[in-house]
DNA sequence: TGTGTCACG
DNA sequence: ACGTACGTGACACAT
């Protein structure tokens, strides 16, 4: 089956036709007035079989349709199967009917064409599927997650558009100020936005650099590491970041979150894409929900105007502690981690102890921050380059840390090492619940090109069954939240967090039950933990 | 359309 | 000699 709706923009579309495929060949368009004839069948227990079911859902819910029975999504099922390949329908069709999609100018000619291919091309995906060891992984886990996207994204979320508008205002300010500052400063007028420009202000005219570092394009790099070094010695690179932080949050949150506010029931609904992130993880877009900043006393006020839907309802944040951490802790069956996840020590503070060589107590907080970046790094496979770069020492002090490390967490190195071998011998990893990724450019002689996959082998597996587990808790939970009729709702995730708009009454229920069923998703050699707090707003939800 | 940059986990 | 820590999406600019 597929629905089509009009292309408006937000959540504002209408559904126009629904196809329905029943036999190879055979397939049968109605338009949205017919669609009640339609109710029983969409309701009743059959296969609901599609391309992008998700969006399908969405359009039946909102003409007050409900689709019942098992899902097979088309889209997603070849995600499982090949993550990084296109999973556009007319591709499934060639390769797997030896058919090209016919392209029509009718719309009702192409839905039913699209409904028919969907259901030819199933058995052969449930093949695919099957011979992976995937089943599970499609019917249990990814299947019936489309539901709960489908209600998250349906829900929607409140955006405070008093707030925001107060920010566009001091934000356009601050901006013009910095402007004027900057060409002051710099001597001349020019477009601060444009990297080429300024690369050419800051290092031609003014010569701020002997050696400025040059793009793969050969400009001049402009970024926020580059202009950080600098802006000890010239104001103006300090003015350049701010004024560059002003206009990030200006237009993209501040000045476009409030134009993204549905007509339909004035909240904001994201689309979240589940054949897209190559390890296994959502993506948010349109608006992109998961990128929402946090990290700045500017950022922090954005977060504040994501409010509760009335009166009524609180904000609700769980999210994981150091989940890929400890899934990195389970892989490597590390001793020295599992014991400090299970004492419930800081990881980051261990780790700095164990590389420095000092005790718990002597752990200064910049070698804890040195350590909390191991430890990063570890996770992406990192050189000591990488290393140093990133927390502002020499390459020869991060590979003496990076040494240290692993003479004390050997396993880990181990476990590194293995996941590498396992790409060698298979051409892909996979993750917890048998998620793949697979890793092609492990063989290739480019070594840079090798050097990604091998860090992708290393990385791949922590950062997907991470996605697993989010995934079985997300499932855990709506299903808690309709078995018990709660009027709470879960509206938002991102990727270790879960955000939920909570009836007052129930917000000690949730505060309580969320973070039990996040930690008990999965048993594993290590406890997961997760943390929980409300608040008025989501910034406010935070420990 | 590609590039550089930067917001998040 | 070269490139160099994972995964995303969105914006402005330049072509
Ligand atoms: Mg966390």
């Amino acid at each position: 089956m597929e629905a089509v709706t009009n292309e408006a923009p937000n959540f504002d579309f209408e559904t126009k036709v629904v196809a329905i495929a029943i036999a190879p060949g055979e397939a049968y368009c109605l338009s949205k007035e017919n669609l009640k004839y339609l109710k029983d069948a969409l309701a009743g227990e059959a296969v609901k079989v599609g391309h992008q079911l998700k969006a399908s859902l969405l359009a039946l819910r909102k003409e007050g349709f409900d689709c019942g029975g098992p899902l097979f999504d088309t889209q997603v099922a070849h995600y499982l199967i090949e993550p990084e390949a296109s999973h556009e329908l007319s591709i499934l069709a060639n390769q797997y009917l030896g058919t090209q999609l016919i392209e029509s100018y009718d719309p009702v000619k192409n839905v039913c064409e699209r409904a028919d291919a969907a259901l030819q091309i199933k058995k052969h995906l449930t093949r695919e599927l099957e011979s992976r060891n995937q089943t599970n992984l499609m019917t249990a886990v990814e299947m019936p997650l489309i539901r709960v996207l489908a209600e998250m994204e349906f829900e929607g979320v409140t955006i405070d558009t008093g707030k925001l508008g107060d920010m566009s205002d001091e934000l356009k300010k601050d901006s013009q100020r910095l402007q004027g500052e900057i060409f002051e400063m710099a001597g001349m007028e020019f477009n601060i936005a444009s990297p080429k420009q300024l690369g050419e202000v800051l290092f031609d005219k003014m010569r701020l650099l002997d050696k400025a570092k040059k793009t793969k394009t050969g400009q001049y790099a402009t970024g926020e590491d580059i202009l950080t070094k600098l802006a000890g010695e010239h104001e103006i690179a300090k003015k350049i970041l701010d004024f560059r932080e002003d206009e990030k949050l200006r237009s993209t949150y501040v000045d476009v979150l409030p134009r993204m506010i549905s007509r339909f029931d004035g909240r904001v609904h994201t689309d979240y894409r589940q054949a897209v992130a190559a390890t296994g993880r959502l993506s948010s877009n349109n608006p992109n929900l998961q990128n929402i900043p946090i990290r700045t006393g500017k950022g922090k006020r954005i977060r504040e105007a994501f409010v509760a839907r009335d009166k009524e309802h609180l904000i609700l944040s769980a999210d994981y502690s150091q989940i890929e951490l400890r899934l990195a802790a389970v892989f490597a069956k590390d001793a020295t981690m599992l014991e400090a996840f299970k004492n419930g020590r800081d990881i980051h503070t261990t780790t700095a102890s164990k590389v420095f060589k000092v005790d718990i107590k002597e752990v200064t907080s910049d070698m804890r921050r040195k350590a909390k970046e191991v430890n990063f790094g570890i996770l992406y496979g990192s050189t000591a380059f990488g290393l140093a770069q990133n927390i502002g020492i020499s390459k020869t002090e991060a590979a003496e840390i990076i040494e240290a490390y692993f003479k004390e967490f050997s396993t880990i190195k181990k476990y590194m090492d293995d996941s590498i071998n396992f790409a060698r011998e298979h051409e892909y990893v996979e993750t917890l619940l048998g998620r793949r990724r697979y890793l092609r450019d492990i063989h290739s002689r480019n070594q840079t090109t090798r050097g990604f996959a091998e860090r992708n082998a290393i990385n791949a597996p922590i950062q997907g069954s991470a996605a697993d587990i989010i995934k079985l808790a997300m499932l855990n939970i709506q299903q808690w939240v309709k078995q018990e009729k709660l009027k709470s709702k879960m509206i938002m995730q991102v990727h270790d967090e879960l955000v939920f708009d909570v009836h007052k009454e129930e917000a000690d229920l949730f505060k309580e039950h969320v973070p039990w069923l996040m930690k008990t998703a999965v048993q594993l050699d290590v406890t997961l933990d997760a943390e929980v707090a409300v608040a008025e707003n989501w910034f406010g939800a935070h420990g």
